[in-house]
DNA sequence: ATCATACTCGAACATACGTTCGATGTCAAG
DNA sequence: CTTGACATCGAACGTATGTTCGAGTATGAT
């Protein structure tokens, strides 16, 4: 028989912790103590919330007395912290609908919604974004060529925005304009008349536009990714 | 029978859809019929059965047959898609363990796994590293100061790294040099014993090392985030 | 041998929870 | 005025599910 290896998770903790990942994952809710029961090769329930209690006591999980399903995943076996209030809503993804570029206009979501090209998508945790930020109506462009390079956006870069044409001051954004035919991120700040647009950079010089008209603000930055593909 | 046409959604079936999001993102499991009732000003059961079984015809939900707080959210309120099978493996959390700055040593996870300190982590989809990356074993950095600009990362920027101290050509990392006193953020390159530094910003000339004894590296970046703050 | 501890079982119990149904109220169409 | 689809309610019902308990089997320490 098994040996007492009251250190550490024995084979049923293991094969439990791994079950409710998976049930949870397929499901979308917690299994039964049953039905955890069936798929670990255990016949009573009692053992079940035996073995239950254990792994909340050592913080794998947490119960809710009484309710049907009330267990909460903690982490997984391999230690992953799955976040305190988590998963499903806590993640949505955001379309990639083009490039940007410093010699083209930036392009925006068409007017009505196309749910189209899933394909082609960026997941995002919503704890990445600012508390107040609305996930609905982001878009994300993937930045090509080295022309943002005074914003610190590289090549290959994606930056996550929201649609918006009136800029307010601080916020980065994407802008038009039409006097260069060109496409930049900057801080942006309006000043007695003038439009000033301010590098992330701090040791490059802000940009000072005196007739507002020229500048076309695209839509606000809300977010910078960079994926390194290790070699 | 034909599901019916309805316009949209009616204020019940938002506050519903509004609450399971809610209540899932906060326990993990999906709330009762009853306390789904109690927390949208329902009085009877069976009105909120009605709607569930409504928000299934219309697509947002997923029910199972007799079975306690069997609900499966699938979309959000907003239209946004909740991945069919996922959720918690496919986000996880990076634990943020400290800054990094020009002119201190990069801080590298104590040999054995502290899961603690919850409150300062970052939720990752897991989508957004590269395939073979594992999760586990990562930290992340927060940037201090504007040091790294040649690298193409800003101060308040979060780096995720995974621990390393062999690099391999072409990765990006994070490099002590003991010589200078100093940690930076480099592309790796080793050239018949020299190893070349080659800054993220095309621009800049590279630091070339000739004794490799000198470079130590610390870790290699995964990923970089900038949370832009809306003014 | 004795005892304590860890583990296992099955059964009984109480209730949390999904389901069903009859009754009532609205309101626009016929 | 009916009629019928829609919305709402409360109550009753059956069962899915968590909880508890008494008892049995190991294994190691005393």
């Amino acid at each position: 028989m098994m040996a007492k290896m009251r250190a550490g998770l024995g084979e049923r903790h293991k094969n439990i912790l791994k079950f409710l990942e998976k049930f949870q994952a397929e499901n979308g809710f917690p299994p039964s103590i049953r039905e955890i029961g069936e798929n670990t090769n255990i016949s009573s329930t009692s053992v079940v919330n035996y073995y239950l209690n254990q792994l909340e006591e050592l913080n794998y999980i947490e119960r809710e007395s009484n309710v049907s399903r009330g267990i909460r995943l903690l982490r997984t076996l391999e230690g992953n912290i799955v976040g305190a209030a988590q998963m499903v809503v806590d993640m949505f993804s955001v379309p990639i609908i083009g490039r940007i570029v410093a010699g083209e206009p930036v392009p925006v979501p068409s007017s009505d919604f196309n749910y189209y090209d899933q394909e082609t998508g960026i997941d995002i945790a919503r704890s990445l974004l600012p508390p107040r930020e609305k996930s609905e109506g982001l878009f994300a462009l993937e930045v090509q060529g080295d022309s943002m390079i005074d914003a610190m956006v590289n090549d290959g870069d994606i930056v996550v925005m929201r649609p918006i044409t009136q800029a307010e001051n601080g916020e980065m954004v994407a802008v038009w304009l039409s006097d260069r035919d060109e496409t930049t991120l900057k801080y942006f700040f309006q000043e007695d008349g003038r439009i000033r647009l301010q590098p992330a950079n701090p040791h490059m010089k802000p940009i000072i536009i005196d007739n507002p008209s020229q500048v076309h603000v695209q839509g606000k930055v809300i977010l910078v990714i960079r994926k390194m593909e290790g070699a």
